[in-house]
RNA sequence: CGGGGUAUAGCGCAGCCCGGUAGCGCAUCUGCUUUGGGAGCAGAGGGUCGCAGGUUCGAAUCCUGCUGCCCCGACCA
């Protein structure tokens, strides 16, 4: 992509409602605008990046066997009442009638609605189990949005639901999410620490969420300190064997994590004083097991073995991926602005022409953008007619992982140079060694 | 939902106390010079001062009501 027909709107100063470092860095990087308190327009860039950790959410949900669709944002509040939580709900269920003054509303989450699909088609045990998955936006009157998309009031979530004959399969259903759930978020770099709460008002019995550590988070957290260097689950594990992600579940729980809500002082204090880690962290993602809370009121049953009609057991894994970009900003970025991980990071590569206008540096920048397309690496080209230092700034604020830097002095010796965002190391090369190591890497 | 702020050009702000027809920096546009870390000079455009009432010869400024937005607390992907 050429900057100059791009829509990057850059702000050198910062709004003043953007109070914690990822909004900052989201409104000055153009990445997104508030159209109303807790509801944003995502511009170019930042769709980018939301895009890049939709894909990583989809492929690991796949991989782990659920299947994705799309259920509406719009729901009718009868289903809601099925399930008894129209009334439960309250305020923060945004509440709408339609032109027949027929009651509906702009969907919190989706468990009434994928229970009502499950028991339009599903009859027996011999179809399980499932889990169907969607990424769509939400909407919750929270009381007070804040902090941007960290917390705001139409968000984007990927909610997955499981359906299994019984607590066994149900716990099996439960252990690969959670260890999908380890393996999306080290995929974008995130260390993810899966920690016991409370079920809140989506009701259940097992329920974990993932927390990444960061100081501006916005609970209190505390574990051991083990749980830094667990490595996450391998591609290759077989999400089919209840034994293997059982066995992950467990490894993962095996030592004190919780959130301030379910903290013990005890059993924390329990532990030596170098494996405490006491923390600020922000969640990530919450899964749940819920059992029948759902299916019996609702009639979602199947035929057993046996014959007998059983209800469902169910469990709702949650990811919020717009509260993801902002949590990846949160733990990825210094002064200058935003360090993207390579996985999510909306360009590959930023390449700088120091000066527009030369024929030997527009030429070795066309050539040099023209090749890295080709070959897959995908380039913010900055062909603006800007002096450098502008240049550097806006590639330094926008966090591409690795920048190109192209100017008539270093092509004089036939050199570019080319610099890491995040350890500010910088090699001299030619244009062709540049290719060539990050047509290697993949741009990554 | 309680408490506290705030609203003036795209962004950041001054002007308000003490009423007299709106200003600064950045950004934008034009020209010239400049070109390896947010350049310089000259010129230009852009605002019914959040909305509605009121007081006054006259309101950004004083009064009343409303709305938006932000922050702190109680609640949440």
């Amino acid at each position: 992509m050429r900057l100059s027909k791009y829509f990057l709107p850059i702000l050198r100063e910062t709004p003043k409602e953007a109070e914690i470092v990822s909004h900052r860095l989201m409104l000055r990087a153009g990445m997104l605008r508030q159209e109303s308190a807790g509801i944003y327009a995502w511009l170019p860039l930042g769709l980018r990046v939301l895009n890049k950790i939709n894909a990583i959410v989809r492929e690991e949900q796949n991989r782990a066997g659920a299947i994705e669709m799309l259920m509406p944002t719009i729901q009718s509040a009868d289903l809601w009442r099925e399930s008894n939580r129209y009334d439960d709900y309250g305020k923060e269920m945004l509440r709408i009638k339609d032109r027949h003054e027929r009651e509906m509303l702009f969907g919190p989450t989706n468990e009434e609605m994928v229970t009502e699909i499950f028991r339009a088609y599903v009859r027996s045990y011999k179809d399980l189990p499932l889990n169907l998955y969607h990424i769509q936006w939400k909407f919750r009157d929270e009381v007070r949005p804040r902090f941007g998309v960290m917390r705001s009031r139409e968000f984007l979530m990927k909610d997955a639901y499981s359906f299994d004959l019984d607590q066994a399969s149900a716990e099996h259903s439960y252990a690969r999410m959670f260890t999908a759930y380890l393996r999306t978020f080290a995929r974008m770099g995130l260390k993810a620490i899966p920690m016991r709460a409370d079920t809140g008002p989506i009701g259940g019995k097992l329920s974990h969420e993932f927390i990444i550590l960061a100081s501006t988070g916005e609970s209190e957290v505390f574990c051991h300190k083990d749980f830094l260097d667990f490595d996450a689950p391998p591609a290759d594990i077989d999400f089919d064997d209840a034994k293997a992600v059982g066995g992950v579940v467990e490894k993962w729980t095996s030592r004190y994590a919780a959130t301030s809500d379910m903290h013990d002082v005890s059993a924390f204090g329990a532990l030596s004083g170098d494996d405490q880690v006491s923390a600020r962290g922000i969640e990530v993602g919450h899964i749940f097991y819920f059992g029948t809370k759902y299916s019996e009121p609702m009639r979602a049953v199947v035929n057993g073995p046996d014959g007998k009609e059983t209800p469902v057991h169910m469990g709702s894994y949650g990811i919020g991926p717009s509260r993801l970009v902002a949590a990846l900003i949160e733990a990825n970025h210094d002064d200058a602005g935003i360090i993207w991980p390579a996985a999510v990071a909306p360009f590959h590569v930023g390449l700088a022409n120091l000066k527009v206008g030369d024929a030997a540096t527009d030429a070795a920048c066309a050539d040099l953008y023209a090749r890295l397309t080709k070959a897959g690496i995908e380039v913010l080209y900055d062909d603006r007619d800007e002096r450098p230092g502008a240049k550097f700034a806006t590639l330094d604020l926008i966090g591409l992982p690795t920048q190109v830097i192209v100017g008539p002095k270093g092509l004089a010796d036939g050199k570019i140079e080319m610099k890491d965002r995040r350890t500010g190391a910088r090699e001299t090369l030619s244009p062709d060694e540049a290719f060539n190591k990050l047509a290697a890497s993949g741009g990554l």
